[in-house]
DNA sequence: TCGACATTTCAAATATCATTGAAACATGAA
DNA sequence: TTCATGTTTCAATGATATTTGAAATGTCGA
């Protein structure tokens, strides 16, 4: 993953709405939502939610799918794994870290 | 981690000169790195990056301790990992997600 | 075909963010 | 104290993002 596509994915999850939008997609799993059912769970207005998701879409970050007059999307799970591995990349220059002191190693505290 | 403190973080990431920090204080690990150690390795201007700088610490991304007239700068690895593991919370409504379809699961591919 | 529903597009208004340069502050050395 | 260095603050400018409402598009059922 470049540069570019990080700042894309993280941009397009730094928002509350779009945030809001993407954790109900990951808790809905592959299934995914139609695009009126995002909108009741997030209480986000149908123009608003579509520009929403389109900047998600965008990024990457969900797909979707026509189903007669819906649209299905879901999160896509491929690049949230890439853009997670992305930012752990190459931590402390490569070298193992001190397991002590709450670094690289993501077995640590995650609260 | 509740959801406004992860879209602070994420705020805090999605943005390329910020990126450039966090990622070379990754790399640099617990040591950390001088103010301007990080501006000649980003090549981001004082007064820009002091802004960016306060902006991550705000966000709570990284820490800061002065040593002479040097400030040192290193990534917060929990508040890393916790964002890390905010995001793939409650993954598929905690039923576990079929394994084949690049899913919850961070072991898929990660590229 | 017609009407109802689901979703998207468009334009305008508001708000927020990033960059720049100059100046201020703090620390250490002479 | 005085000077040089490292870092931060401030104000102004330009750029970008978000929301809203109305209208348009596309799809299904009768």
């Amino acid at each position: 993953m470049k540069t570019k596509a990080a700042v894309a994915a993280l941009a397009a999850l730094a928002q509350e709405s779009r945030l809001a939008i993407f954790r109900a997609l990951v808790q809905a799993g592959p299934a995914g939502l139609a695009a009126g059912r995002i909108g009741e769970l997030t209480g986000i207005a149908p123009s608003s939610l579509s520009f929403h998701l389109k900047e998600l879409s965008h990024a990457g970050m969900v797909d979707s799918q026509q189903a007669g007059r819906f649209v299905i999307y879901n999160a896509n799970f491929a690049a949230m794994n890439a853009l997670l591995g992305f930012l752990t990349e190459n931590c402390c220059g490569g070298h193992p870290c001190t397991p002590g002191e709450s670094v690289c190693a993501p077995s640590d505290e995650a609260a």
